[in-house]
DNA sequence: CGAAAATTTGACATGACTCAACTGGAGTGG
DNA sequence: CCACTCCAGTTGAGTCATGTCAAATTTTCG
């Protein structure tokens, strides 16, 4: 079934015994989602924890301009939503949308906690994933510090080529901080580089 | 003593019982630095939980070009320094040095693991700190991608008003992604438009 | 095929950086 | 108490990276 995935990955940092399997995946909701479709929308408060089983969806920002700013993508087997709006369920300040026909196992909030107290193993699987992904957020910053525009696009490609394919273009600008016209250049250059320098 | 700071820190997230209250001061440590001494040093594996109980530090990352970034600031009741390197145990690419004389309490990883096991709850504070953490990084990548660095410095004043008047200028111009100058340049703007429009 | 979406291109604008010189404390020591 | 140095902050001229806007082109897909 579809909640292999998820439990799959849970246990690969915190192995849980079939009995704890049982009471986790009684708490899974399988969810559908065409191309397009709103997980999560801005103003609402986000009520489930939400794993990208198949496809793949982003989350936005939506500037006082109307401006998109990719916060993160969401692939296989990754978490993802508005941790912020589900933590403190207060309203969320992204969306997050299918950018293709996608399918996610969600546990409500409420569920969560049970769970959490039913499965204490699963803070720490939590604490865990929530380490990297601060480290990862840590230096993301940096790198939109320290590195022109040109070398964290190169960096991105050779982190998530499957993403480099896998989505438009504007929305890897944006992820990246810079405008679509200007990846636009970045990689004409660095389409023009790789030719010979006749 | 100068313990209290953690365990109430840890107790207003998961209220701890006494027994495990003296658990957790077992393992704790106090040291004590001067202004200007590194807490970690890149290339060193971080083999420690550092809380900061007073003073303030700064962790920072040096680029090829031997430019500081500041990726956070440590100030009291704050956990502080290098997650990434603390959790994978592998060398660190950030510096936490202190900007003031500075009184932290740490706790080593072999001691965290087995508090860790000792003190389940623990688990759940770290999640729900991190929680936070991460919660707070992605709203300042959003914050660096849609909004011009006057408005940018202008939110740090209002948010972290202790930090502005601790810390050098500098810093907080290298933490907000730009130049010494053009924070000077923005802030003299800034008294510009205070004073009368004549 | 045809329309909408994504990407590219180019002219022009600007926010932010660089570099170098200058100002103004805050020690320090004679 | 002055002279000297050091460090933080300021100022200004010139430059560069990236943004804006508008149009052209290519791709996608019903």
């Amino acid at each position: 079934m579809e909640y292999k995935n998820v439990l799959n990955h849970i246990s690969n940092k915190v192995p849980l015994t079939e009995e704890e399997e049982n009471i986790i995946a009684s708490k899974l909701k399988l969810k559908h989602y065409l191309k397009g479709q709103y997980i999560i929308q801005e103003g609402d408060v986000n009520r489930h924890q939400v794993f990208v089983v198949s496809g793949k969806v982003r989350t936005f920002y939506l500037d006082q301009s109307g401006k998109e700013h990719i916060v993160a993508f969401g692939i296989e087997n990754w978490w993802t939503g508005d941790i912020c709006s589900f933590s403190t369920q207060t309203p969320a300040e992204f969306n997050t949308q299918c950018i293709d026909k996608t399918t996610v196992v969600r546990i409500s909030y409420d569920d969560m906690e049970q769970l959490y107290s039913e499965v204490p193993k699963l803070e720490r699987y939590f604490r865990i994933i929530l380490q990297a992904a601060y480290g990862s957020m840590t230096k993301r910053i940096i790198r939109n510090h320290s590195m022109p525009a040109k070398e964290r696009y190169v960096l991105f490609t050779e982190t998530y080529p499957e993403i480099v394919q896998q989505v438009p273009q504007y929305m890897i600008a944006s992820y990246l901080g810079i405008t679509k016209e200007f990846l636009s250049n970045i990689r004409s250059q660095l389409s023009d580089t790789s030719k010979g320098k006749s």
